[in-house]
DNA sequence: CCAAAAGTGTTAATAGTACACCCATGC
DNA sequence: GCATGGGTGTACTATTAACACTTTTGG
């Protein structure tokens, strides 16, 4: 009875959004295959197996340094994908063979969601090639890393939701209210007209508005808005209450 | 390298929520030893060990049907805890080796949700002893299953926020307004004047009013209500705008 | 001048809050 | 009668929604 009960690998794997000039959400992915070498330039989302003294939540920390170069990134872990059947396929169990030295035939991944500025820089200790993808131009993925995203953009919707700031995370430091309407367009069930968008911001006390504005814009030029954490903190701080 | 990599069992454990007369929250709780001759009848989680074949949300149905006796149960995942500490306590590796027949000394564990009206007859096939306890009367637990029960409570209160329809699941399948209210104050942070929840729950066409009455009360007798879930999928559900 | 987006103002509809008050029942 | 909770009504306040209008800038 007892043989029957699994004996496995872990993993973490990282969706990580970001949130280009365009006004379009974007997740990194790295290539599949270390050996640029190799026939199709697949690719992955960024992860890796856990090590044996490590906690799920390191690991994750792990990965988003070894692809950005970025020490402390915001991280919520937010699924356990354990399907028999999700590393099944025959390439997948060869590139295991290849990635980790051991012959893998099921491996348990632990989802995580985190955040990046898109125009950050950057600086993989591990990946020559990490890029970033709009959603909606998402390539098939090995694994079920499909179905990570599909369920990941569910869920970074509900974290929006319960805590408006990591909207900021998204954002560059200075941003336009357009640019934060776009974004929180994109990331919430509900429409808001932009007009009573503005006077809603205005009304928070902890978005700033700087004496700076767009330069070189064919309309007129919008004021640049700065987040502030520590006011945000202190309360009144739902876009919808 | 590869051998730091973790190769280790995976489980998940489960918090049963139930609502009881005195309109407390409960939670199912199983005795850690199945030998009851063992000195204390220590206390834990309902859990489980999951299959080579399983996916995790199977397991915790398993897991579920072996204590209940109720074959398909409301769950929902909520978190993976895999500190590497977790399950190194002395008596709690001795008890691994006693139910698993292995040496175990790491072990990640899956958490889930799940809700039982607490007057359904519990008729495990697996356990004699499942009982409830009110949550500001759980024992020390072994494992971080004290821990896995103080998330649960934060992750109960979210679910409840995001679908009010499971709130339903807890309550006897007739329910006065006053029950649901003291349900509905344990698992929300907000506060709600008990006549303004009269006047919000009457404007739901999903909370029918039935023919019966509370009897023996020693005060006006409460009518009872019931929860029509079609009605609820329409449309128009959330109890806070 | 025109197009495009910024930003302000006005008003109506809706939702939430605070109570006052009457009803029914057991003791 | 009185204590206890059930249940309805009314008035006030806050929030959201709809939309008109003015401002600024590049071309």
């Amino acid at each position: 009875m007892s043989s029957n009960f699994i004996h496995t690998y872990v993993s973490v794997d990282c969706v990580v959004f970001g949130f280009d000039n365009e006004n379009r959400l974007n997740i990194l992915l790295v290539l599949k295959h270390r050996d640029k070498a190799q026939i199709e330039k697949q690719r992955r989302l960024p992860g890796s197996l856990i090590f044996s003294d490590e906690d799920v939540d390191d690991a994750a920390q792990r990965v988003l340094h070894e692809i950005t170069g970025i020490k402390k990134m915001v991280l919520k872990q937010f699924k356990c994908f354990a399907d028999p059947k999700r590393a099944s396929n025959e390439s997948d169990i060869i590139w295991m063979g290849e990635e980790y030295k051991h012959h893998i035939d099921r491996i348990i991944t632990v989802a995580y969601l985190s955040l990046c500025r898109i125009d950050q820089k950057i600086n993989s200790t591990k990946y020559d090639t990490v890029d970033w993808f709009p959603i909606d131009k998402i390539p098939v993925l090995p694994f079920d890393h499909n179905l990570i995203i599909k369920e990941s953009l569910v869920e970074i919707r509900k974290w929006v939701q319960s805590d408006f700031s990591i909207i900021f995370e998204l954002l560059p430091k200075k941003f336009t209210i357009r640019q934060l309407y776009q974004l929180y367009n994109d990331l919430s069930e509900r429409y808001i007209d932009i007009k009573n968008f503005h006077k809603k911001i205005a009304s928070f006390n902890y978005i700033i508005p700087l004496d700076e504005i767009e330069t070189n814009v064919s309309h007129r030029a919008a004021r640049y808005y700065k987040f502030d954490p520590k006011v945000y903190r202190k309360g009144n701080n739902k876009l919808i209450k």
